[in-house]
DNA sequence: TTGTCTATTCTTGTATACAAGACTGGTGTT
DNA sequence: AACACCAGTCTTGTATACAAGAATAGACAA
């Protein structure tokens, strides 16, 4: 059930076609698809012409239709049959049933990490964090946002559960768009800051039910912050 | 993110083709292998041979390689690059991994929809209920299976999060197919219909905490279930 | 007998060709 | 002026053709 290492959502490809080995355009496609709608330059609503999209990735429609289904699959765009791929868009309601159920999601995730975690991978972790600090204290957001999503990944690769896992990526890469789209507040920065202080509390002394409870309540805090800022963009 | 009717997994199809207007043969293609794939036709490990369902399903390769990343990114087969795709395995240890998470989202959506709930819907609920304890009765285990799935669909239409849905109906055909694989033992049987009369109790009074927690011990009450008849099996 | 190598066959990966369904612009009517 | 209608164009859906990588079986040597 979980051997999905070929297949599965950015295994490896990302944009670069250097050290590839042929025979596999289709997941190419799909790898430099799924980063173009993250990145924005392929914003939501966006109609995708086959034929287009041939062009830029320098194939033929085979393996840009197979991709298209691969990104279906993951949320990133719609099929409307007989009619062109479009985008997905973003709404704020939206937003927020992404949010419950990705806080839902990584809450089990910090509960079975709690059951699994073991004394070095909490040093990783902590360590993860007073990095994470370090960089909120000068103010760089980027490499802070990096360190945040590692430790996210980190947590969930933890709870060492492949179905687990497969369902928490094919979220992430929507709320990393929403992420991306709506740059954190400053305001709200310093307060998940403090959050994550909390759920590593709760890691260490490996408290499953706390550290779910504040995962969920992470999220759900950050939610209204984004929307805002969905709502003034569009 | 929530336009998803056409694509989404077994919006109608599952065999038949009469009243199907054309220009959808992958989707087509994709419910006849699911299904065929659910019913133990394909068992896991069966290598697919992409010319061979041609014939089958009479249609050509172009359409079937989209079915099959379609029920790729639905983890019933796996795609090894320049090899065969192959029905994925279902060993026991994959299970309890499935049943955890699975088990996990319908608590959120049970949690959901007791916010939600109207009672108009309460009482629907409670019809089906009814049926089920019938056929319970007259030991037919087909139709009480196909209720029981129902409940559990209606329940997660309530919560009214299309991303909650979305990720649900990504994990059912998995635990279909557990079910199908391993028929329910008599003893569970009456047990599990036990758990429903409480969760119904749970869901009539809105406690959504409470079902929450039943539902998520419903899943992991059935898996050792599931578990002992698998591996007899294979 | 066993192991390895190679040639043949099979299967998948990709490109292209053709058909059918949507979109667009213009024309005519009311 | 507004609306319905129709042809031409565009876009998707499907089939087929061709190329390249993998499996297989047989020959040969140790």
């Amino acid at each position: 059930m979980d051997k999905t290492a070929e297949n599965g959502p950015w295994a490896d490809e990302s944009g670069d076609t250097s050290g590839r080995k042929k025979g596999q355009l289709h997941a190419e496609a799909a790898g430099k698809l799924r980063s173009m709608i993250l990145s924005g330059e392929l914003p939501p609503g966006e109609r995708l012409r086959e034929m287009q999209l041939c062009e830029q990735l320098g194939v033929s429609r085979t393996p840009v239709r197979e991709a298209l289904r691969t990104l279906a699959a993951e949320g990133l765009v719609d099929l409307l049959p007989n009619r062109s791929v479009v985008v997905s868009e973003l709404h704020a309601p939206d937003l927020e049933h992404l949010f419950v159920v990705f806080g839902a999601i990584e809450g089990i995730a910090a509960e079975l990490a709690c059951q699994k975690i073991t004394e070095a991978e909490i040093g990783e972790i902590g360590r993860l964090l007073a990095e994470m600090i370090d960089y909120h204290a000068r103010k760089e957001r980027a490499p802070y946002m990096q360190i945040n999503q590692k430790i996210h990944q980190r947590t969930v690769e933890i709870a060492a559960n492949p179905v687990l896992y497969t369902v928490w990526q094919s979220l992430v890469p929507r709320v990393e768009r929403a992420r991306a789209l709506a740059n954190l507040d400053t305001g709200r920065w310093t307060g998940a800051l403090f959050e994550h202080t909390k759920m590593f509390t709760a890691l260490a002394s490996r408290d499953g039910q706390l550290l779910a409870q504040l995962t969920r309540e992470h999220f759900l805090n950050s939610l209204p912050f984004l929307q805002s800022r969905l709502e003034n963009d569009d």
